[in-house]
DNA sequence: GTGAAAGCGCTAACAA
DNA sequence: TTGTTAGCGCTTTCAC
């Protein structure tokens, strides 16, 4: 079915069917309704392509996440999904499958099929290829920071803080040999996380030790063996980790190595997984605004793809905060955040 | 940049760009090369619309989930999407929100844009809207199995001998008095595990007790309320769940009673979910083959977009098993099933 | 208020 | 081997 066939049944030329596609206050009231009536009833639907052919505008935003298995990620997704809906508009979610490669080829996809913006979190792209895209009209917005990238409409969380107000409690309940199990990506956040803890090390007179920080894949096999190879050579009284994840690793090593969770060693993680209040013990963590920073993100692509072009405002910076989750992991008597 | 311009600038027609952009065999190589060269350093790409315009094609496939949030949900898809990347295709990931709305504002969204194929994860919609879109040609195939929907091309998981060989394992392991918690979705499997335990108990002469199956919201607080209220009023020394989720709830509760597990009462979930061997303890489950269920999937899905629709083949059923993972919350001695 | 017709960018049938 | 041109389905300008 398309539009001639409509134009033909109601008697009138395809021109006036394509009014009341879109400009219905145009068409006298009479043509109008009966031939919105036939269109209801065949269940007429302009053709897509030719409907971009015409408008180059597709309704369509493309995401790119680090990693589709990623419940955090997939969180912010949709919260960029949830905004992008309501305004009509339906996302890809592409696999960036943490690696410049295939963020890249699947940036191509977006770029030719038209997608009207695109949101890509904790991008490892460079700034020149994102600039190459952005030139040619697709508006992009960052969700996560890359301290090699600048200018761009961004939805950043405030690690640094957030890693302080751990560090903070995990010394004002009397820990002083605090480790840092660092996971090497997202890099900017682990390095936001590591400038925090030594930061609040040092305002309390403590030393910042070489051998307490260590990098580790970001996984939970990564903290496992990130924490067997640390508790080996090191007494650490606490373990801050840059992930949930690599607190589960850790948690695990030290299970199996006969140190008990809170009592002997201490153990705060970073992102509030949704599992983190299930493992025993439930773990402290420090809770992302996740579903929040996909809507802001959106809501930026939005200022930009509704922008008419002649006003170039400056790249926005938004900045959320992380909150503390404070549980058992960490000794603390109380069980501030319960199940549900 | 359009087929135009390179045109001119090849001082040749359009009808020779696009050859060498469709058919470069038909084209001379000289005349070819020197096109080709143009083109790509212009980095012209032809128009997305115009091309779908004529090929009515558009190398994207749509895919609905239950849940986006969810990891093994996410597991299928990521198993149509290699396929699909693989064979050229992209893929929307839809949002079914466990519910036939959403489903089908995302189907009709899917339809609207023209993709290819549709593949739909244990899906609550009626045949008939499902039968709708097949006849407009756009292929579908079901992942998950929905009793009240019939003759499609379908990838199912045998739950029924699933949930048998978990109920003789806990039946070998001394249990007697084996409590079934069921979520209420996805249904078709919840009532094939039910089946299956039944079955087993009746075989090994063990009366099934209404008060001991329990019907809950397939979720932690589902698991934990459902279990809670068992334990409150019967003395089950196993508790089956049906999904894995179910079964973290259910552990907390019992954690909360005091009741040790697997000691005084042993669990056993269905899903293999990836937290599951990070609980205390270490969960019992059974673990589906999320990834080949998608790869399967999306394997049907082409054998339908690239039938010449000659012949019209009756559709398949592939039934997939899951396999057991026996851990420490059914009191086994051994940790089958490491970390790793 | 409505219709005729050009044009969006491309493909492919037909002609040369 | 290459060019000319109709046509995909729609929107919109320009006339009436």
């Amino acid at each position: 079915m398309n539009i001639k066939q409509i134009a033909k049944e109601a008697g009138v030329s395809v021109a006036t069917v394509s009014r009341v596609l879109n400009h219905p206050e145009n068409v006298a009231p009479a043509t109008r309704e009966k031939i919105q009536k036939i269109i209801d009833q065949a269940e007429y639907k302009p053709n897509w392509f030719a409907q971009g052919l015409n408008f180059n505008k597709t309704k369509t935003i493309g995401i790119i996440v680090p990693h589709i298995l990623n419940t955090m990620y997939m969180e912010i997704a949709k919260g960029v999904e949830d905004v992008a809906l309501q305004k009509g508009y339906i996302t890809f979610i592409g696999n960036g499958e943490m690696n410049s490669n295939a963020e890249n080829s699947y940036l191509q996809q977006l770029e030719m099929r038209r997608v009207d913006g695109i949101v890509i979190m904790f991008t490892s792209l460079e700034e020149e290829r994102l600039r190459e895209i952005e030139k040619k009209g697709v508006p992009i917005v960052l969700i996560g920071e890359n301290k090699k990238i600048e200018g761009f409409n961004i939805v950043r969380v405030d690690c640094k803080s957030g890693a302080e107000k751990m560090v903070k409690h995990l010394v004002a309940s009397g820990h002083r040999e605090i480790a840092l199990l660092q996971g090497s990506d997202p890099e900017t956040e682990s390095m936001d996380i590591y400038e925090g803890y030594c930061n609040v090390l040092r305002e309390n007179g403590i030393e910042v030790k070489k051998n307490l920080v260590s990098q580790v894949a970001n996984s939970i096999e990564g903290g496992y063996l990130g924490a067997k190879k640390m508790i080996a050579s090191e007494n650490p009284d606490a373990i801050f980790t840059t992930s949930d994840e690599i607190a589960y690793g850790a948690m695990d090593a030290l299970k199996d190595a006969g140190v008990r969770v809170p009592e002997d060693v201490a153990i705060a993680g970073y992102g509030n997984n949704r599992m983190s209040n299930m493992v025993e013990p439930k773990l402290t963590t420090a809770e992302l605004p996740y579903h929040m920073m996909g809507v802001y993100g959106a809501r930026l692509l939005f200022d930009l793809i509704e922008d008419d072009g002649k006003n170039k405002p400056e790249p926005k910076v938004i900045t959320l905060q992380s909150k503390m989750k404070v549980r058992k992991s960490c000794g603390h008597k109380e069980r501030i955040g319960e199940m549900f």
